[in-house]
DNA sequence: CCACGGTGCTTGCAGTTGCAAACGCACTGG
DNA sequence: CCAGTGCGTTTGCAACTGCAAGCACCGTGG
C-alpha cells in the first residue's frame, strides 16, 4: 500500500469535518489556516504540508496519525494491533474486561467492513457525535446503528448509580 | 520568520545519517531528494514537507513517526493511556464507536478503582505488543460482575435478527 | 425589493519549497 | 602539476504553498 491515493486525504478531511457538523470556515479557523486553502486541500487541489496537516488534525480533534496515514505519509503500520495490543497490555483492567473490549473493538471493525466496501463512506458517515464537546447528545439516534455509550455501559455496569447516573464524561481526558 | 523553530529535526536527521555512516548524497539518493536540499534541511535552513520527511525516514530506515515527533508534528504519544491513545488514533472505527470504546474503557477503570484494583488484573504487564495466543474462554463465569462478551456485543450489533433491533433492553442480564 | 449573514469557491500575490547547476575543499594517482 | 572522484555547500529559478480579497450562491427578514 504505497500512496496512490494522495487525493483521499482531502476527502478524508472533508468527511471528518462534515461528520463533526462544522463548516469549512469553522474548521479553518480552528485549525488556524485560511478558508480557501482548506477548501483546496479538501478537493485535492493542494497538498498540505505536515504542519498544516497537524493543525487540521487538532482542529478536527482527531489523531494526527490517522491523517498522516490517510495522506500516505506514514506506513500503514498495524492500526488494528495498536488498539488490540494496547488493550492486551493494559494492566488496569481485568481479564474479563479485556475480553469485552477486544470483542467490542473487533465487532466494530467487522461491522464497518461488512457494511459495504464500495460505499465505505457510510461507515464513517453514521457517526453523529462531534469530536468537540459541544452538546453531547446522549439520546439514542434512531438512524444510527451504534448505540449511545450509556446504552452500552448500562449492560456491564454492576452499579448503575456509580457509572451511568453518576458520570460518564468521556471528555475528561485530553491534556 | 526564517527558521529558528525547527532546528532539532535537521540535527536529528544528520545524527541518524552519520550514525548510519552514509554520506549526505547517499541518503539524498536513497530518499529521492536532491543533495543540496537535504543539506539545507539538515542545517535547518529549510523546513521539509511531510512527504520529504517521509522519504527521508525511509532512506534512513527509521520510523517516520520518530521524525514527525522530532519535527514536533506529532504529539509525543502516550497522553494518558496506551489504550486511549490507540483508540483515538484508530482510523477504522467511526467517531461514535470511538466514543463508545472510550466510555467503556473509562468505565472499567472507574469500576476497578471503586472496588479491588489488583485482584485479577496482573496479567499483561510485559505484553507490549506481544502477539500472544489469545485464549478466548467464552464460558463466562457468572460470579464475575462483568457480563459476558455476548451480552455486551448484543447491544451494538446492528443486525436486528441477531438480538435487539436498534434499541437496547439489557434485561437479559440476570444474577 | 435588497441588505444581511451563511455556505463554499476562484483569483492574484508574497514567501517558500525543492531542484539542477555550479562551487570550494580534500584526497587519490597519472 | 593537473585530471578524477568523493564530500558538503551555495546559488538562481520553476513550482508550489498558503493567504487576503473578492466572487457566486442560498436562506432570512427588514
Amino acid at each position: 500500500m504505497a500512496l496512490p491515493k494522495v487525493g483521499s486525504i482531502g476527502e478524508y478531511i472533508r468527511e471528518q469535518r462534515t461528520q463533526a457538523k462544522i463548516s469549512l470556515r469553522q474548521l479553518a479557523a480552528a485549525a488556524g489556516v485560511s478558508n480557501p486553502y482548506l477548501s483546496q486541500i479538501e478537493r485535492g487541489l493542494r497538498k498540505p504540508s505536515a504542519e498544516i496537516l497537524n493543525q487540521i488534525a487538532k482542529g478536527l480533534r482527531i489523531s494526527a496519525q490517522a491523517l498522516y496515514v490517510q495522506a500516505g505519509l506514514i506506513e500503514d503500520r498495524e492500526p488494528d494491533s495498536d488498539v488490540l495490543a494496547a488493550v492486551k497490555a493494559d494492566e488496569f483492567i481485568t481479564e474479563r474486561q479485556r475480553q469485552v473490549l477486544i470483542d467490542i473493538y473487533e465487532s466494530f471493525r467487522k461491522e464497518n467492513r461488512a457494511g459495504a466496501p464500495d460505499e465505505n463512506a457510510q461507515t464513517a458517515k453514521n457517526a453523529h457525535s462531534a469530536p468537540e464537546p459541544r452538546e453531547r447528545d446522549a439520546g439514542s439516534s434512531p438512524d444510527d446503528e451504534t448505540p449511545s455509550p450509556e446504552e452500552v455501559l448500562a449492560v456491564f455496569t454492576p452499579d448503575p448509580a456509580s457509572s451511568v447516573n453518576g458520570h460518564v464524561t468521556p471528555e475528561t481526558r485530553e491534556g
